[in-house]
DNA sequence: TTGTAGGCGTTATCAA
DNA sequence: TTGATAACGCCTACAA
């Protein structure tokens, strides 16, 4: 069985109370003689004090709940990686659960890791728009009030915390980049319509169209569906409505263009310009290099940790809502507009 | 605050225990009547158990440990997924903690994670070869013996349940096909010579070369960091070295030699054949797709966790140790040797 | 069929 | 300067 404090207790001669006294060095006037035996018999006897005994009566379990959609995507392994490192120093542990993007996993999760005492919540809904998963989430918060930080998906709610990346600003550097490089035909491969950030993306493109006074053409957006193939698809499709460039919501559906460019013989960027969202690592090893919209993921992640560190340490005062800056990466991608159209080339 | 069982006895005018009796099914002769009305008032007052509660009595947390060298490295994050939702299902939730490859944390994290008693560890050692770290593993183990799994770092011992993957047959299988395939001067880039996958997989390449009785040149075989850039570096010295195949330990090294392929103007796979190892998701878009050896990520997750559940639930009887099989994946990084070295055409 | 009481390993209050 | 003792929320023998 494990030394518990009760042994160290009995192996020194002592009380519980004084041993747990020095052990977690509580404010006392135990002379260093009691004191050093203390330690060393904990030492010796290899005690550890029990956590679950501790939060038992302390009511802290210095634990997180992470919840993400998956884990195994990049954006979010990396996100995982850098707050559970950090909440690490802060001598905090990390549980997570992967939702597949499947609400109910969310209520069930959150339940779950309240049950066994979390001290807070960070998450990034799979819920989006639905009314009524919003207020199960409230009703959850209500019942028991430990603090949720909301990464990435806000729910316009003051009873979470939350960090969110400012789409409609990614979808308009894309598109504004790709306008000042001369294009004027320039297609939108969009995620799934009922996501927030594909609407707020393509808000993005619209402003930096406006803006240069070029008129929306409908039929220059696609929706995809963030995976490669959806990509694929969508090149020829885009060639017949003349696009010189195509502004793709994420990389790996660009991923698809590139791929089914080199069956139609079309070279990127002197034929085509190709401007991704995400930044993933394999970007840069692509060829021609992906151009795209960056997200400040370790950022993102400190921040929330911090944040919510300062939060449960009730040294809190900045404002809940915190919101990123995407960047624009150029690389080999995107190049000036020749002035002639993919499909004349072709010909 | 939460509602908790003496609540609901309370509520419902009965003892905690009868309430504790009906609520986690245990086996009783309470009137259906009776339990219907515990029933219903722990539902009216959103009764949930306290797992932390629960545990200090049945020393049972259902939870478990999982440490992991890198939790953004798709190969971990893939395998982390694999392992908690299979979990979940069984009822079990997961801690995860990233080490970074530092063995000092691999031992905090155990203890870290034992103290808030889990009721198993799983992990990537990020230990390798030194005895000591041997020594502290086992020490952990006996103090405290709950299972430990080791993944993908098999400990050579009696101690600890394992899964690995024969990494030896690995470096056979990829050498081997490059042999089928018609190449002679076959270069090896390997990984940190300190690890054991290096030297194992260095292995099976010697083995393939034996078998077919093709001499063994170490002037064929560099180091390197499984990093792109150790990859790209090492291109030109296998040219020097007139190999018309290059097997690379793992993918992104491959990677590297693509992207230094392309300034050497030399095509893959006309004048050089690449295999990588491990069969990271990018392979299949790569230009050409990457052949590669693949390991069986989904299956060794699935094996963790149910000889896992096997082991907690006192029903194991297979052997600890567990050993799958790499499969090549041939794509269109390898083709036959056309009998000229690359340096010739080069010229 | 249901209730009483002890205990899990700690912390914390109060007394000595 | 130190020690009893209650309490945290629950389970479970044992009693009734």
């Amino acid at each position: 069985m494990r030394t518990t404090l009760k042994d160290v207790a009995m192996a020194s001669g002592l009380s519980m109370t004084t041993v747990s006294l020095v052990l977690n060095n509580k404010p006392n006037r135990i002379p260093p003689k009691t004191r050093d035996l203390i330690v060393r018999t904990a030492k010796k006897l290899n005690y550890r004090p029990n956590s679950i005994a501790v939060s038992m009566v302390t009511k802290k379990t210095h634990t997180i709940g992470l919840i993400l959609p998956d884990i195994s995507n990049l954006y979010f392994s990396s996100l995982a990686k850098t707050i559970e490192e950090r909440f690490h120093q802060y001598g905090y542990n990390v549980f997570y659960g992967n939702t597949n993007g499947r609400p109910e996993l969310d209520f069930e999760y959150l339940n779950l890791f309240i049950d066994r005492g979390v001290d807070a919540i960070i998450m990034t809904t799979s819920a989006y728009h639905d009314k009524r998963d919003n207020e199960i989430l409230k009703q959850i918060y209500a019942a028991n009030h430990i603090p949720i930080m909301m990464v990435d998906r806000g729910m316009n709610s003051s009873y979470f915390l939350s960090v969110e990346v400012d789409q409609e600003l990614g979808g308009f550097l894309a598109t504004d980049y790709l306008i000042r490089m001369g294009h004027r035909r320039i297609a939108c491969l969009t995620g799934p319509k009922s996501l927030k950030i594909s609407t707020d993306r393509l808000q993005g493109y619209r402003d930096a169209l406006q803006k240069a006074s070029i008129p929306f053409d409908p039929a220059l957006v696609l929706e995809g569906n963030f995976g490669v193939e959806s990509g694929a698809k969508a090149l020829s499709y885009f060639l017949g409505q003349n696009a010189t460039a195509v502004f793709c919501m994420n990389d790996m559906m660009a991923i698809g263009i590139y791929r089914e460019s080199r069956r139609y013989n079309i070279c990127i960027p002197n034929n085509l310009s190709v401007i991704g969202f995400d930044d993933i690592f394999i970007d840069e090893f692509l060829e021609p290099p992906l151009s795209t919209i960056s997200q400040p993921i370790d950022e993102i992640g400190q921040y929330t940790v911090d944040k919510m560190m300062a939060v449960l340490s009730g040294k809190d005062d900045s404002p809940k809502a915190k919101l990123f800056k995407p960047v624009l990466k150029i690389r080999g991608s995107t190049a000036k507009n020749e002035k002639m159209t993919v499909k004349k080339e072709l010909k």
